[in-house]
Parts: structure tokens; sequence; C-alpha cells
DNA sequence: TCCCTTGCCGAAACCGGTTTCGGAGCAAAT
DNA sequence: ATTTGCTCCGAAACCGGTTTCGGCAAGGGA
């Protein structure tokens, strides 16, 4: 007599059907079902297309939390956001969620978001989240040259997945965008427009991808067979003021750049206003080409000639490899770079000024 | 012999204080503690005082996963973004959801983002979360006039929170800003300058906030005994290039108007170019009032005058909301608003024309 | 003094899964 | 014919909590 004695029936408010259901269904116990579930070499192949076949026919999908307390993992990503710091990822949160949130959804994961004001907060939120096996592995955002978030999760052999690299590559995992690339790119076509005296405005040095990011720019330099003047080569430029601040004490030089690149977009709205007072045109009299593709760099007059990166691909990209990361695959194998897709806005051009006219100009304005 | 037999030494890896290391370290059963912590009424008063300052010793937590099992709560808030539409919202994701991560870890919740693209899959993921119960309930953002994720969640007998309100208010509880509020303060602020003509372009009638600006637009007309002219109301703008179809509808009527309050910002920004085309200034020939407060509103010449929202204390308001209607309160009692605080961006002033000539110079730069 | 509450806690079942252990059944080897 | 070994599954313990049930001891009323 098969079934004969039913679980309580599935009218209950909210019942979902648990594995000692689809075991009694199948007439077997909820440790084989588990187990031929699971891949354990144990069961026929026979029963195992059984217990499949009868598993998605009634729609059984195992809960996660109660895998959880046995297995220690609960299918769940971590997200923990810096929301102190002005990130030029913010406006591209939405895609950048989407994408991760779509590819662990793919695998049937989830994300779980948190969120910390600096930097020893974000140290002690990690580790609470950990130590409550809130989620299994984590994606870290941003990464730094020296990232501290890395040395926790790796003392604590907890998997992660970097957004950028770092500088000690033992063990990490990462997507990142060629952000040295793009600044090569940046000075290749600069000098196509025929500049010769281009500055680099870089970000906080704290971050790897200042690091990689003028690299790229000396490399682009190199190949172009142009001289880097350590005048023309700034840094910790993250913010509109900050990238004021830097155009003006460039455009003050006995002889200032034709154009600038910038590290980030948020720095290079920032050469609009002082490019302005001394009656420069930027992408005619003074050219400037960036990187991030924030919405802000479309209303800018002209518009912004800037690096996108897709927000929405990386998230992705980086759900997947920690998934992978989580079980098992080596770091090594981990790591992915994607390329930035340039965004011709019309603020770089061909110089219609040389730097002395630029300097001339300057001392003008200023007299005025 | 108390504490005869200890459990496993917690020497290994990642081994956290559980239930049962607590009960053996008060000589209590891990029932009588567990029933100490939730404030069951048979545990005497003594005895619960040692339970808690003992766990808090130990540095015990309880983990949410375990409890889910039995209770069917996780301590984990649901928020699901729909990502296929262009939300105003979507700049101020990170800030709103600082704030909602950081009012439930106050009570050591936590929050579980997933995406969708479209309404049904939204419908489907929400269904997915509740069955998986991977949220305790959920903050829907943007709330409809008529929302089919309330009636999903409202058969389903699962606590949420809007942000918004809605058309039918049973069971709901919500958090909003007072959006009609600042409509009328727009309406109130071109009256003080002098504007008589004044139009209105609307986002879509689908959302909620859609019919309250409405409402507070034709209010503060109202009090200033000024007429509403059909011709000068349209909705549906949500972007920019919506924003500016609209203003060139508007700018080509025989009696323009002198001023434009639009309820979202995008659609603000589209103002700029059709007044541009026609010689008219935004800010003197012709006067904007937005709301939302978006960061590219900043960028606009001038920047756009709008109301802003603080999207990091709605999130920490809707969390706040959610516990409470999650452990019990009645949804009545869990509605609050806010106002949004104007920012004065130049967008608006006196009129420098009359509705006569703002339409002789239309006419004229068409010739041309 | 006896009985009946009442307060308070232990014991054990339970939640929905996973994992270990052991043994039944069968075929091949001795 | 017995032993050996292998395949495959059931039984039961386990994970970290919650909840039900029952019983002991103290207190109160008759």
């Amino acid at each position: 007599m098969p079934h004969s004695m039913s679980l309580h029936a599935r009218t209950a408010r909210r019942s979902r059907v648990t594995i000692a259901h689809l075991a009694e269904a199948l007439g077997l116990t909820k440790g084989t079902v588990s187990r031929a579930l699971n891949g354990y070499p144990d069961i026929s192949d026979g029963t195992r297309q059984r217990v499949r076949r009868q598993a998605d026919l009634m729609g059984y999908r195992p809960l996660a939390q109660a895998q959880a307390i046995r297995t220690g993992r609960t299918r769940a990503l971590g997200l923990v956001l810096q929301t102190d710091v002005a990130d030029s990822q913010r406006p591209f949160l939405s895609d950048f969620l989407a994408g991760v949130t779509t590819a662990a959804s793919r695998e049937s994961w989830t994300l779980t978001v948190a969120t910390s004001s600096g930097g020893e907060a974000m140290l002690t939120t990690l580790s609470r989240l950990v130590d409550e096996h809130k989620a299994d592995g984590f994606i870290l955002p941003r990464s730094y040259h020296d990232d501290p978030r890395v040395r926790l999760l790796r003392r604590l052999d907890v998997p992660f997945v970097l957004f950028g690299r770092t500088s000690d590559p033992e063990g990490c995992a990462w997507f990142d965008i060629l952000g040295e690339e793009a600044m090569g790119d940046a000075v290749n076509r600069l000098a196509d427009h025929g500049h010769d005296r281009i500055a680099f405005v870089n970000g906080g040095l704290e971050y790897m991808y200042s690091h990689l990011r003028a690299e790229g720019f000396r490399a682009g330099m190199a190949e172009r067979g142009l001289a880097v003047d350590p005048d023309l080569m700034l840094d910790g430029a993250t913010t509109t003021e900050a990238g004021a601040a830097a155009t003006r004490r460039l455009l003050a030089l006995h002889a200032p750049p034709t154009a600038i690149v910038f590290a980030v977009d948020m720095a290079a709205l920032g050469a609009y206003g002082p490019a302005a007072d001394h009656g420069l045109a930027v992408g005619r009299d003074l050219s400037v080409i960036s990187y991030d593709g924030i919405p802000e760099g479309a209303w800018a007059v002209p518009p912004l000639t800037t690096f996108r990166v897709d927000s929405r691909k990386a998230g992705e990209r980086l759900a997947d490899l920690l998934i992978r990361r989580i079980r098992g695959a080596s770091p090594e194998d981990l790591r992915e770079t994607a390329h930035a897709r340039l965004h011709d806005g019309g603020s770089d051009g061909a110089p219609t000024l040389t730097s002395a006219e630029i300097a001339a100009r300057i001392t003008d304005t200023k007299k005025t």
C-alpha cells in the first residue's frame, strides 16, 4: 500500500513541497532523495533519474536555510557597499545589481547587501556577515592597492572576488576593466589629434585602478614617443572640486598642457569651470578625455569624451566567478578582464592653441 | 557534576557559539535558554537575567537560518528592483540602500536584493522569494496607482511597505514624500514671481505619484486663483526626450506658458533644448521647476530648481516600518510622510516675457 | 492535612534538510 | 559451498535552533 499515510495535506497556508513529501511520493527515504539530488555516488542512475523527474514534477526546491544549518552554505552572495566615499560606480549601482542578481538567480542564488561607512566599519560588517553565515562569499567592489578586506577574508578563508585588481594577487579572483588600456588609447587619440603636451590627473593612489591607469598613460606616451613631464602628473582628484583645482594648477604652469587625461569623470567635470574662466573652450582650446561614463558627463557642454564601463556585465561576471569560487574553483582560474568602450562626447579634438598661446591667454585673463 | 561532558571544543575552524554552548555553560537545557531569550512567560525573571547576561558575555547570536526553519522567519528584508524603467530613484539607490541596511542592521536584520525586468517578472520574482523564505517582508519602491505587487502580497498574506502611496490603501503600510505639497509650493513660488500661465508636465499615470502631484498642482493653482488650462496639462513624460516633446508642444500653443512645472527631473531636463532652440533663456524667459533632485540637474545651465528627496532617510524609515509590520503592527499605524526640500538652482524667476511675447518669438524663430 | 493551582524548568519532538553507518542483496572469486 | 566485494538503499544521527508537553516543587485555600 503505497502513499498510505500522507503527510499533513499541503492545504496549510504557505506550505511548500518538502523533501519528505518527495520521498513519500517516491517510496524512498529523505536521505536517499537528498543523496540522489546532490550527486552522491552511491545512488543508482535509475533512481537518480526517477528522483530528479519527480522533483521537478512536484516543483520541489530545497530550502536554502535548511540546507545551510548543516552545510554552512546558504547560496547567498554578499555585497558590502561603502557609502561614505564619492564613488564613480554609484550611478551604475542599479545596473550593477541587476547584473549580479540575474547571474545569481540563474543558479538560484540570492544577493545579500550590506553597507558600511568607513574602512573599519567595513571590516566589522564583513566579519559579522561571515560569522552569521549570511553569505557564502563576497563581491568586493572598488579594490584598493593594499586591501584590508582581502587580508581579512583570506585569513578567515572565505571566498571572494574583486571588482578590480590588487597589488598582492595571492588567492584573489577578480573581474576588471582594463583602465590602463583605456588611458593608453586616450593618449593615442590625443596624439593623433596633434597634441604633444598632455597632462594626467589621477584618482586616489589608495585605489588600485589609479596605479594601473597611470601606468597605461605612461605606456601610451612612450608608445608615441612623448615625454612625461612630472609637472603634468597630478593625483588625488576624485571629485569635481579636486578636478577643478588640478585644472587650475595645470593651466597656471609656464607651459600648460593642451590636453588633459583624467582618470575619473567626476574630476574631469571640474575642468570646464576653470577653462571657461580663461575663455578656453573645452574640446577646442583644451581637450579633455576621461573614464567612467557617468550620466552627468552627457550634460556637460560639450559632453565629456569618456570611456564607458558596462556595469551590468561586470556584475554578471563577478557573480558568476564568485559562485564558481565558492564551489571550489581555484582563484587563479577566475580572473577576467574586459575593455572599456570609448564614448565620443566632443570634449576633445585637434588643438587650436599651442601651449604658449594658452599660457598667454591665461596671463591675459588674469589681468582683467 | 555540571559541565561534565563538554561539547566539541570551539577550536574548529569558524565555529560559532551555539545555543547548546550557552545552555551548557548555564547548566540549563537548550529549550529553556531559547524560551528565556525569546520572552516566554514561563521563565523566571532571575534565570532570564542570568541567561541574557551570559548570552552577551559569550557573544551568542542565534543563527537566523536555523531559527527560520522552525519559525519561518529569517530576519531578512526583501527588496525587488525593477531595472527596465528609467527610474528617477536610480541615482539615489546607493543612499537608499544605505538607509535600509543601517536601519535593518540596527535590529540585526539583513537585506536581500533581487531585480526583475518587466511587471510579470516582478511578480514571479516576488513569489519565488516568498516561496523560498528568502525574506520576511518586502519594500516595494515606486508604487503604482493600482499595484499588482500589492495584490499579490496581500493575497499571500506577506508583510510589505510601500515607498509611495496607492489607490487602495487597505492593508498597506507606507512611507512617502508629499509630492503634492511640493507641486503646490512650486505653483506658489511661480505665482509669487508673477507667473499666471503655468503648465504642468506629469509623469506616467500608472504611478501613484503622478495623481498626487497633479492634485497638488491643481490645489496650488486654485489657492492662487489661477485657472487650470487643459492645454497646459500634459503627462507621460519621464524621460528627457518626452520632456522635450512636451515642452515643444507647450511652446507651440497660441498662448504658451511662461512657466512649466515638471513632476520629474528627467523630463524637466528636456525643456532646455527646445527653449534654447527658440532663443528662450531658461530661468528668465521660461521658468522651470521640477522634482527629484537628480545630480544631472546640477549640471544643466542654469541648474534645475527642484524639490529634493532624502533617499537615505526614506530607506531608513521604510526598513523600520517593515520590521514593525513583520512583528505584527497593524498597517494603519505604519504610515508616514515627509517633506521634499526645495533646492534653488536658478531655472525659475520672474517672467521677462508675456505669453504673447513668447508666442511671437516662437513664430519668429520658426521662420528662420 | 490534603488537594489544587501555579511557577518554572527538563525532556523530547520538531523544522527541513544532510551525512554517516551499516546491512541486504547479488555476482564473482576461492 | 563459502567467502569476498560491490552496489544501492534504509535507518538514524545531526545541524542549531523552537515549541509542546509533562512533571516537580512551592504556595494557597479548605
